[in-house]
DNA sequence: CGCGTGGTTGACGTTCGTCAATCTTAGTGG
DNA sequence: CCACTAAGATTGACGAACGTCAACCACGCG
């Protein structure tokens, strides 16, 4: 209910350089224009497992993180949540908000203590039309995320629990140098993210590994042995 | 396999013109603006039938539908297909080849004869560049679809599949002024949008007409007797 | 009038969610 | 640093939901 209950930093300066810099939708610019996008951004920090937004909140934000990380999910009709999105460094959420309605369609909570940059829906519009490069950005941000939930619903509608987890193994493994998976989240979470439930992923994980496929470290960190059998399931 | 087996009608004057002035990304610009939209425009046709893309096939062009239907859809590993979308007139794909990867994940074919208009990558670019508000437009459809796809995989991922098709009737309603639902596609389409098989679709239309929330009057049409039961299906 | 495609129905087996009991881990306070 | 607690993870037993296969039906088209 409460998407006030956070503590409030504003106006802290460096920090917006970080965000702005680092950020894949800005960093193109020119040093000029980065301090105007600067200008125009605030800064809020949230303790871990505080709310950022919720369902139904009114909205005309972009958040951008700074540091740490926000989880974004949905609830169902049925009142199940559904982990849609976890956000690291120098990603960005409100989109919907910001672009279409109004309102928001999911929520947004910490992970960790983190600090977000906020910039309101008016100043980013003006901005968009005076550098339009920035739109490009914005534009093939979405595109990705387009084409990722959409692989999401075709993994969800054609394909069984265990060749879903597989995929998420395979795929988590592209963003590391090494041969191990850790997972960012609890299973609890994972779950959720993979439209199951937490004792139908200890089942599964078991029976790959049964299979020679993986070996499960600890409890968040496995070791892929056979990323051909897992493409397999 | 082959994505030139199509009649070829280029620059057909008269015909680009629905394709800019009815679209909802352009249709706000001046007319000196439509014009020079318009020259960059290229038309082609489609019989009934024929793809117009496949995954994998190279790409750099945005497709708009002039008139007809396109159905979008996908292959998941296991050879399943998956319905995306259909889009109607004034709709586009393209997107995610346009500013993303340049390769296609997708399938998109013909369900009528179809003509669509056709701007290539580097000119929409220009365009984008030049008129920043058409960005915004196309931010506003992205973000829209992107919203929707999120919550067919919410869908997909937390409800059974009686669930599903209730909020399909649902949400197909509230498009028509009637209390009755006409299926744009057939079963088959159907159920591979819905991420089920033909015989659950039938078995749960039969078990939502028993219960009195629907009465199918033929094959494709569905009244809908109380959407508020459908709801809490 | 027959043929074919698409839709329906039934029987059956698999997958997976649910609930409960148990085990493990991490965090807290003495 | 250890003991205790609470939260999370695992395992087993069970049943519900749904996909599959096959047989059958119905409608449209030549």
């Amino acid at each position: 209910m409460c998407t006030h209950c956070h503590t409030h930093h504003h106006h802290l300066t460096g920090i917006q350089k970080n965000c702005v810099s680092l950020v894949p939708i800005f960093n193109h610019l020119e040093n000029r224009q980065l301090n105007e996008v600067m200008n125009k951004m605030n800064s809020v920090s949230y303790k871990k497992g505080e709310t950022i937004y919720h369902a139904g909140d009114q909205s005309d934000t972009l958040y951008i993180v700074n540091n740490g990380k926000i989880k974004i999910y949905r609830l169902a009709e049925s009142g199940k949540e559904q982990f849609i999105r976890l956000l690291n460094q120098g990603e960005f959420t409100g989109e919907y908000a910001l672009f279409s309605e109004s309102i928001h369609e999911s929520y947004a909570e910490a992970v960790t203590d983190t600090n977000v940059c906020l910039m309101k829906r008016s100043d980013l519009q003006e901005l968009l039309i005076k550098y339009p490069t920035i739109s490009l950005k914005i534009l093939s941000v979405f595109s990705d995320r387009l084409e990722h939930s959409e692989k999401q619903t075709t993994l969800f509608a054609t394909e069984k629990a265990e060749t879903r987890i597989a995929f998420f193994l395979v795929q988590t493994l592209e963003d590391t140098p090494s041969s191990e998976v850790m997972f960012p989240m609890n299973k609890k979470d994972l779950a959720s993210y993979l439209g199951t439930t937490p004792e139908t992923i200890s089942r599964k994980l078991t029976h790959l590994e049964s299979r020679g496929y993986i070996k499960q470290k600890s409890n968040k960190r496995i070791e892929v042995l056979d990323i051909n059998g897992l493409l397999l399931v």
